[in-house]
DNA sequence: AAAAAAG
């Protein structure tokens, strides 16, 4: 007991006085108080802490995360003492990180203050690395010819990722001419030449740039002549597999499947044209193309599932009900595509854009099912798992279970959440009562399978949220196994049906579609590119010693903002220097421990705060309402990054706007991601104290505007 | 570089 309130009374307090002490001197009464009464009864840090919930915010907080059951363990006092030290302990432990981010800032802080003090120091640095930069060009250029013969490879690697973009992106190109960036380029193209002029070295390398835009102007004919390679490829995959072992197998289950979803499909006959359409025969290659060219032969459009209802989609009346209390009245396209193939007991891939309701539309079919397949059964105490979700961060994991766990609970089921960086106890205490959906990411749920804590046997569905980065180095390998636990106890030799969902979904799935799915539907929302609707987007070119300062100018604001940094560090720095500079930011990233995290997130979404600045672990999935800016302090490298980031604003029709800060020399890499994403953005030059990061700050136009 | 496990 003392033990819990030893750091609470002290250290928490003195990191939040500072802001919370000017409110209400009642305020600080009240907390001098507390420690007192603790120290009498034992129990009355219960009392307290209700009382101190109205008043004392932070204190509730804290407290929160005390009365957790697994926090009585021994070993929780030192878990305590990380917030308590709160700014230390962090520090200590990235020491050589934070230092790098440290003296970053620490230059860009200089160079603004003192300018030429420092600068030549800096600027001495520079030079370095452009030479470098240069030298390695240098090498670039003899590899340039021996490349060719590999560029005629690499473009495989492009092509198998998106073949479908390339030829939006030959049309673009087309249109390229026309357009007003385009119109733009020559004079970009000029100042860089005027740069490079500065630099002796460069005219140089304007030739061989030219060199590389005539490739480039060739490069369609190049796509064309290796898609046809691509496609032999596949096909010789295709051709290997049936003299896999797996696949000898799979055609057993297929058969299985099938017979099972026939049953299924007779009450729905009218569905059946555009879940399967013409690729039922050719279901290899459905699978192979699913994610590329075939992808829009399944669209769904909006116009046709106007006037359905949930119910008519197959859900019963107690999910639909909650489902209108939630908010979802009638289905979005995603949903009302999704739902009917899920129950069918197909596997699904689903592409809906950020913020089109992926959430319900496998959460929602998922309870319903799990429910029929239980219809008649009692529920068992200690029963395992019948569906799994995996998603990519834990504040992901928590957000679809808060969607999904009251519509599971309006038919009597049951979920839990199974995520790190909290103590295992209540999560294994739950699954030993016996739970029907488990949601979680994949560490801690792989984590208590190897335990044996966590039983998959009985699994019927699982579902991958952002199935794509899923499938990115690092994390394909432990979902993969996860994946092989489940449905190894179906009857009959069944698998687990897969659910596959992103707002990026492309070739990168393809390592799970390949061993996991079976004749998937593939589904995606015709017309709506990423870029339709209500963000704008724009980006400003700066000079990098600028851009702490325009970062908190931008920041100053009224709306809700959500800032992206590429590193941890760097997300820590700028939520202090934001601090500093008196406007209430938080931070969002790995290095925070998972209460912080929590807490940080909540600040946001309770309004406590208006700017949260986070690595990407915040770029997927998080919804909270109403940010109207995400501002990127660091371009993302991927444009499926700058997608999802974007996709933090303008949720559900609203307003939003995106702002990447880039420097000069960014500028060509970042239009060619704009390019891939599909979205138009102005590169607008900016400097400390412009208008233009005022108006940019301002307010937001709204749908309304922009298309008037 | 980030994310995801540590009673």
């Amino acid at each position: 007991m003392p033990k819990n309130h030893k750091p609470k009374g002290g250290r928490p307090s003195a990191n939040f006085e500072p802001r919370y002490a000017k409110k209400t001197s009642f305020h600080d009464r009240h907390r001098q108080g507390r420690p007192v009464r603790d120290a009498e009864t034992g129990r009355g840090a219960e009392r307290d802490a209700r009382g101190y919930d109205r008043d004392a915010r932070p204190a509730r907080d804290d407290r929160r995360v005390d009365s957790r059951p697994g926090s009585r363990s021994p070993g929780h006092r030192g878990y305590r003492a990380e917030p308590a030290a709160g700014e230390r302990a962090p520090k200590q432990r990235w020491s050589a990180q934070e230092r790098a981010g440290r003296d970053e800032s620490r230059a860009i802080r200089n160079r603004a203050e003192s300018g030429r003090v420092d600068a030549p120091h800096r600027r001495d640095d520079r030079p370095r690395f452009d030479r470098d930069d240069r030298a390695r060009r240098d090498d670039r250029p003899r590899f340039d010819r021996d490349d060719r013969p590999r560029r005629d490879d690499r473009p495989r690697f492009e092509s198998t990722e998106r073949p479908r973009f390339d030829r939006d992106d030959r049309a673009r190109r087309d249109d390229r001419p026309r357009r007003d960036d385009r119109s733009d380029r020559p004079r970009f193209d000029r100042d860089d030449r005027a740069r490079r002029d500065d630099r002796s070295d460069r005219p140089r390398f304007d030739r061989d740039d030219r060199a590389r835009r005539d490739d480039r102007s060739d490069r369609p004919r190049f796509e064309r002549t290796e898609r046809p390679r691509f496609d032999r490829d596949d096909r010789a995959r295709r051709d290997d597999r049936p003299r896999r072992d797996d696949r000898s197998d799979r055609p057993r289950f297929d058969r299985d499947d099938r017979a099972r979803r026939d049953d299924r499909r007779a009450p729905r006959p009218a569905r059946d044209d555009w879940n399967r359409g013409t690729d039922r025969a050719p279901k290899h290659d459905a699978i192979e193309d699913v994610v590329h060219e075939r992808l829009a032969a399944q669209s769904v459009q909006a116009a046709e599932v106007a006037g359905v209802t949930f119910g008519d989609l197959g859900l019963g009346s107690n999910i639909v009900e909650i489902l209108s209390n939630m908010g979802a009245e009638t289905p979005f396209p995603i949903q009302a595509a999704s739902v009917p193939a899920v129950l069918e007991g197909r596997d699904v891939l689903a592409r809906g854009r950020t913020g089109s309701g992926k959430t319900i539309a496998f959460g929602a079919p998922l309870v319903e099912s799990i429910l029929q397949s239980q219809k008649g059964k009692k529920r068992e105490f200690g029963r395992s798992p019948r569906a799994i979700v995996l998603a990519p961060t834990r504040e992901l994991a928590l957000q679809i279970d808060r969607t999904i766990q009251p519509i599971a609970r309006s038919v009597g089921l049951f979920t839990t959440q199974i995520y790190g960086g909290v103590p295992q106890a209540r999560q294994v205490g739950a699954l030993k009562k016996g739970v029907d959906i488990v949601i979680g990411t994949p560490g801690r749920i792989e984590d208590l399978i190897n335990q044996g804590k966590l039983d998959l046997s009985d699994v019927r569905i699982a579902v991958l949220d952002e199935a794509d980065h899923m499938c990115e180095l690092g994390f394909v390998e432990p979902v993969q196994r996860i994946l092989r636990h489940t449905g190894t106890a179906l009857p009959g030799g069944a698998s687990s049906q897969k659910l596959l969902f992103s707002a990026t979904l492309d070739r990168e799935v393809a390592a799970l579609v390949d061993e996991f799915l079976v004749e998937p539907a593939v589904f995606e929302v015709a017309g709506e590119t990423q870029d339709s609707g209500t963000i704008e987007h724009r980006v400003l070119v700066i000079e990098h010693r600028d851009k702490a300062e325009i970062l908190a100018s931008l920041v100053d604001r009224d709306g809700r903002t959500l800032v992206f940094s590429r590193t941890r560090a760097f997300a820590e720095q700028l939520a202090e220097q934001f601090e500093d500079a008196g406007i209430p930011a938080v931070s969002l990233h790995g290095d925070l421990n998972q209460a912080k995290r929590t807490r940080n997130l909540q600040k946001l979404t309770s309004g406590r705060v208006n700017v949260l600045v986070a690595t990407d672990v915040a770029a997927r999935g998080i919804h909270v309402d109403d940010i109207d800016l995400v501002v990127q302090a660091d371009a993302p490298d991927e444009y499926k990054t700058y997608l999802h980031r974007a996709g933090r604003t303008g949720r559900a029709g609203n307003a939003g706007r995106v702002v990447t800060l880039i420097t000069r020399q960014r500028r060509r890499r970042m239009t060619e991601l704009l390019d891939r994403a599909e979205i138009d953005a102005p590169f607008e030059e900016a400097r400390v104290g412009d208008d233009l990061l005022e108006e940019i700050a301002g307010r937001v136009p709204t749908a309304a505007d922009l298309t008037s």
